[in-house]
DNA sequence: GTACGCTGTACGCATACAATGTACAATACA
DNA sequence: TGTATTGTACATTGTATGCGTACAGCGTAC
């Protein structure tokens, strides 16, 4: 369902956190839908609830989830919400510094080109909501 | 010439380096260029020249500079290397974590595929070399 | 050629963060 | 009501970040 890589920069429960949020995004997991606890996603990742849970709270913070002890964490109907001013900014660098450091990694600029011209359209598709 | 914001989650060492190879890799930075000083860098930046020199060794890892004592930092011309065998996979994956915060912080879907397609067409025009 | 100023580098320190171990509190259910 | 299951809180440990400081190589004026 998930996968992470320890040893990688980014912090285990952000990973998790953004691999379930573009699960999210994606519709993937729907609203309403009960995600693992985190002691069973901790065994099957091979890290401490403790790092599940952080990464489960920072969704929930963005109101993705809704949790309750004892009762797990369940994924939200969420409305968007107003994009503060400087996210679009804050995005436009974030891509084009990916993109730096896929070409450093040698990846062909055709490549890169197609996956951005797939994820352009599929990010338009999702535009129904 | 560069901005960097702290208290962001990424180091400050890693914004200056994702920064400068962006301005690497669009030609901004021109082989046989001379970089600032990384203690000049370092005020303009207001950090620790330390903090300045880590990006710069992180970038000559890379290949992209070449670092002496006493004569500064120059751009380099850089062979492109072969590409690992999972960096195509990890950018495909980094870029739809990142179109998922980027949903999630409220940013319209028009705009995320205008941007991306934007990003699809200056990446092309960089396959002259 | 020698002294001086410039460059990047190496090391130690304070602090913050990541991941964990352990114990707890709230909920579900028999 | 009792017990298992859930998320949570907190102390601990290892690691990373950023800084202060001192050092080593290089260029240049004299």
């Amino acid at each position: 369902m998930l996968q992470i890589d320890l040893g990688s920069a980014t912090p285990a429960y952000g990973q998790i956190a953004n691999g379930l949020r573009a699960l999210l995004v994606a519709r993937d997991l729907e609203p309403g839908e009960q995600l693992p606890t985190v002691r069973q996603l901790a065994v099957d990742l091979g890290v401490h609830h403790n790092t599940v849970a952080e990464a489960y709270r920072q969704l929930a913070s963005e109101g993705w989830l809704d949790l309750k002890r004892g009762r797990g964490a369940t994924v939200l109907e969420r409305p968007s919400p107003f994009p503060g001013p400087a996210a679009r900014a804050q995005f436009t660098r974030r891509l084009e510094e990916l993109l730096a450091k896929a070409i450093t990694d040698g990846i062909s600029r055709g490549d890169l080109a197609a996956d951005l011209r797939r994820c352009a359209a599929e990010v338009r598709e999702g535009v129904a909501r």
